[in-house]
DNA sequence: TTGACAGTTAAGCTTTAGCTTAATAATATA
DNA sequence: TATATTATTAAGCTAAAGCTTAACTGTCAA
């Protein structure tokens, strides 16, 4: 794209690891953005554009405080993804062959 | 790009609605590609290659029967995904404020 | 009023996603 | 054997994601 992504769907915004950090981050509180910007790797615009990406999805807010934006969480719009993963987990757990399995794998 | 996607990622794999759709179709049972193309809206090679994705994230396993290939959910990956849910649903639950702005707004 | 600071916006570029149509592969059946 | 069935792979395209550098905006402070 040339411009900012147009998604403002939350597990399209929660699908990059960039973003979920930031949400994270902001989960201990309000930021500005030079305080997020510690526990990114990116730089200055990359960083505002993924802050764009997850106000279009309203999952946080911004506001001026000074010259420095002070950006907050606002999870409201997770609970669509909380909800999917609540309706389908019962399934999955469920299929406790193929878990038991994954585990194994992973942890040996 | 001009190949498969090349993302192995739960996060990404689960942000896609058809293939969430595939997957909550596979929660029933395991099913051919015939039986997942009825819940499926899309050409035949649209569903192959989301199939495609889902089988690079290790999310489905495919089998051939015949000529039909038999796909069921191998769910252990979307632990990564509910884990994280967990983790951070008591952060956002807990900023009560904003999320009932948020159902006040979505349910009047 | 000039300059530094905090951050965003613009523009351009590369890579990836996801579709399409056409071709191919493998199995079943007449 | 020829043909239909079931599905994937190939190739090509459009659009979106996500970065970069450069330019800009607004605020503060000397």
């Amino acid at each position: 794209m040339n411009r900012l992504p147009a998604h403002s769907d939350v597990f399209q915004a929660v699908a990059h690891p960039a973003r979920r950090r930031i949400l994270e981050l902001l989960e201990a509180g309000e930021l500005p953005v030079s305080g997020l910007a510690r526990g990114f790797r990116g730089s200055a615009p990359a960083l505002s554009q993924q802050l764009g990406v997850l106000k279009k999805a309203r999952l946080v807010r911004e506001r001026r405080e000074g010259r420095q934006r002070i950006y907050r969480l606002t999870p409201g719009p997770l609970l669509e993804l909380t909800n999917w993963v609540e309706v389908h987990k019962g399934f999955w757990s469920g299929k406790l062959e193929a878990l038991g399995q994954y585990l194994r794998r992973k942890h040996g």
